[in-house]
DNA sequence: TGCACGATTCTCT
DNA sequence: GAGAATCGTGCAA
């Protein structure tokens, strides 16, 4: 995808992102994914956002850079998470997470990468945040790639339905007190890719 | 320098 | 549904 279609407001590239592929090359290969689903996070007044009242350090820097750059972390201490610079303001600190794939190719890399995973529980593989990273080769060392340019890029795929999406509360943002009921996770319904079918009715 | 905790996952009950 | 694994980060001291 071009550098404008993250220069967007975040919550319709969250919703637009459902259905493209995200690709990785790797020495090991490549695998790629359909995107299921998505959450927004947006900037300052986000109290579920690492960048909540502009807090700029070296974590959330990326997020204050240019769109549609990488930015990823360390989550639980062994586990990482993919999002995407976004939005429409320069230098507001926005981001979408990336929480599902439905794996295409390279399977058998993913499966390797998952230690304990077989090919036959393909859902598995990539159906939550932290499990997408370790399919996909993703750490920190993806951290501030540019997704316009980078063996790590996402592909136009097949723009989905908008019959197809739902939309929810975000997952484990307990923490974030009324920010926690927006509805700013896309999903596609009918996946069973998702990470979880909670909260859809 | 110390310390509590997390945009998660896996295992076991 | 509960509990553990595990460590960089943010903030207090």
């Amino acid at each position: 995808m071009e550098r404008e279609f993250y220069e967007r407001d975040t919550l319709t590239v969250a919703r637009d992102l459902l259905g493209r592929t995200i690709v990785h090359e790797t020495s090991e290969g490549a695998t790629a994914g359909i995107i299921v689903e998505t959450e927004a996070y947006k900037g300052p007044e986000d109290k579920a956002s690492h960048a909540y009242a502009n807090l700029r350090t070296g974590r959330t820097e990326v997020q204050f850079g240019p769109k549609g750059h990488a930015y990823v972390y360390l989550i639980y201490g062994m586990y990482y998470c993919l999002n995407v610079a976004s939005g429409e303001v320069p230098g507001k600190p926005e981001a979408i997470l990336v929480r599902a794939l439905e794996p295409v190719t390279g399977l058998k890399i993913m499966a390797r990468r998952r230690i304990d995973v077989s090919d036959d529980r393909r859902p598995n593989l990539t159906n939550g945040p932290g499990k997408l990273c370790m399919a996909m080769g993703i750490s920190t060392r993806q951290n501030g790639a540019d997704l316009c340019a980078s063996p790590l890029h996402i592909d136009a795929g097949v723009p989905m339905d908008k019959a197809c999406i739902a939309q929810t509360a975000r997952i484990n943002v307990d923490y974030a007190e009324e920010w926690r009921y927006l509805r700013w996770r896309f999903l596609i319904h009918d996946s069973v890719f998702v990470s979880t079918r909670q909260q859809i009715s």
